[in-house]
DNA sequence: CTGTTAGCGCGTTCAC
DNA sequence: GTGAACGCGCTAACAG
């Protein structure tokens, strides 16, 4: 041990493998061995290796061993907006699947922007992350498909095949059409929709999933009742405010989301319109806080944690050169109650 | 460039910082020097240098560049809950101040368990983090002062004096008491309060706050009226029903969060009992979604998403070795519709 | 089983 | 201005 350096340096000096190897009195390569556990070292050297190593509470430098190995035991994760509580609940899954990998994941937000989504990607991929995740977003198929040439790639809210990469689609089509039977079970004839930003697939597909569930019950859809607003909760205020102005009659709101059920909600409630008792309302994601808001929201379940868990699961299959599997849930109406049959 | 490459590897090989400098016919030296500015070079080789570098679409790889530099452009944050509505406005605030930093946060969750905590604290430290951020948590201040020692760092939710550390802590206190005495100028004088886990100094503060409140206003503060719960939604659903079950009469909750005060409501709709007419609802938090539930959630504001920027910039200041500086906004009431005079 | 050697991809002297 | 040489801390390949 090196006792007579001159001045005490302020910052306390980070220890390093080869301080440790040296105090040991064995090789550095040793101790990377009994580090990385690959290969077999003797007891005694190795009981004195870990001594050193707690004693001077030694701290492998991951930027080091990343570097030498070639992986960084992360994985990028792409979200959109990382106070979302949709997204939060994904983020959970993918913390909770990776806890146990040794892998951590360096969450970084693309705003639904696709400058952002490109630069955040490019920061991921500098950083030499393993794997990558991406949380539905903006990126162009091509890009995805590029990206996947790089690293194991897995992407959620659209259908997509190529090599290295995996899609997770949830059904929201179908879900859209339990929401919208749902309510003429209950014998709704005028169902507003609440719809999401026309540039998110999603958004598109719940609309058709509403207007075909109109159809096939024979009930003619008309363009009045959708009013677009943008997922958040000012947005569906906003909405329903607009058909209350334009005098539209309706007796039900299917909301392309739970984010803008909430605002309609709050819209109806400050025009005296009660809920359910006066109009059903239906949303869609089936947000953790939706059981406990009032009345509480039936919704469309989308199962954001599983989804998160099992983009994971597969991601860390694929680093390891197993084939990419996993599917989602199919959708599920949790019924509670914002819904009612219609008084007449 | 070298076209006799016998086997296309599968996985493109990543195009490194010396490829760039033979490519472009100079040094690597001078390439570095381009990237990080670090010294004059002549427009020529610039312009070679970055046409190449564009395209090959060469992207500097950051474990490298750490290795060298020792710093890794990274700040570590420990959050508790990654889906957390509050936690997750600090987020928003903390990647907003970095976005032109050049920064990226590296994000990690606690889950309010020492265990994880520290494990986290490690493992973000063996990625060379430049600083920390720590969202509350139960870490001993003891912890932080040490792990202060190794970067600079910020901790939120308590009062901590240490060299290389700030501290934030927002004035629980003094905002419960504003919520009680906003409950008490309305005519209330049996107010419930729905506290927090008490092993938490911020749910203790509040505790204090609300009794101290109604002492000074000449109450006598009942042990009845207090019920505890968990900062969640079940919690404060459970915690009411308790009141109700043993029949203590109050006519206004002061809820130590906006979640629990949500878990609160609904038990009063589940029981009849409306908000305000019969029981004024009152929070802590004002969380985005509480101007939007219904009736709209009177609570006190925290700001979250302004501590986030205030820890994230002055958590950049400390690291170019500038003196610790930010506050808190003070503590402020914000008025809605769940709260109203007592009706007699 | 163990030590020695040679990189991983960059930044940074130090000469020229 | 520019290039050669060395080192950041670690793992991997090769000897023994």
């Amino acid at each position: 041990m090196t006792t007579d350096r001159p001045i005490p340096s302020e910052l306390p000096e980070n220890i390093t493998l080869e301080m440790v190897a040296r105090t040991a009195g064995v090789s550095p390569a040793t101790v990377s061995r009994i580090l990385n556990g690959s290969a077999r070292v003797s007891e005694r050297k190795r009981a004195a290796v870990e001594a050193v190593i707690k004693e001077l509470n030694y701290r492998p430098n991951a930027l080091a061993r990343g570097l030498a190995q070639g992986r960084t035991n992360s994985i990028g994760v792409l979200t959109q907006d990382i106070a979302s509580p949709f997204y939060g609940e994904a983020l959970r899954g993918i913390e909770n699947a990776l806890k146990d990998t040794g892998a951590i994941p360096l969450i970084v937000s693309g705003h639904w922007l696709l400058r952002d989504e490109v630069e955040r990607l490019e920061h991921l991929l500098s950083r030499r992350v393993d794997g990558l995740i991406v949380l539905t977003g903006s990126l162009p198929d091509e890009m995805l498909l590029r990206y996947a040439t790089e690293v194991p790639l897995v992407v959620t809210g659209r259908d997509l095949e190529g090599p290295n990469l995996m899609s997770l689609r949830f059904d929201d089509y179908v879900g859209a059409r339990m929401a919208t039977q749902h309510l003429i079970d209950l014998g709704h004839k005028r169902i507003a929709h609440v719809a999401g930003p026309l540039d998110h697939f999603d958004s598109i597909e719940r609309l058709r999933g509403y207007r075909e569930a109109l159809v096939d019950a024979g009930i003619q859809p008309d363009d009045d009742l959708v009013v677009h607003a943008d997922f958040h909760e000012p947005g569906g205020l906003l909405a329903i405010n607009q058909l209350i102005a334009a005098r539209t009659p309706f007796t039900a709101v299917f909301a392309a989301n739970d984010q803008s059920a909430f605002g309609a909600r709050l819209a109806l409630h400050s025009h005296g319109i009660r809920v359910p008792e006066d109009i059903s309302v239906v949303g869609f994601d089936d947000l953790p806080v939706s059981n406990y808001v009032v009345p509480p929201l039936t919704s469309v379940k989308q199962p954001a944690y599983e989804m998160g868990e099992i983009a994971a699961r597969a991601l860390v299959g694929m680093i390891h050169g197993e084939p990419a599997k996993g599917r989602l849930p199919q959708p599920e109406l949790i019924v509670r109650a914002s819904s009612r049959p219609l008084r007449r």
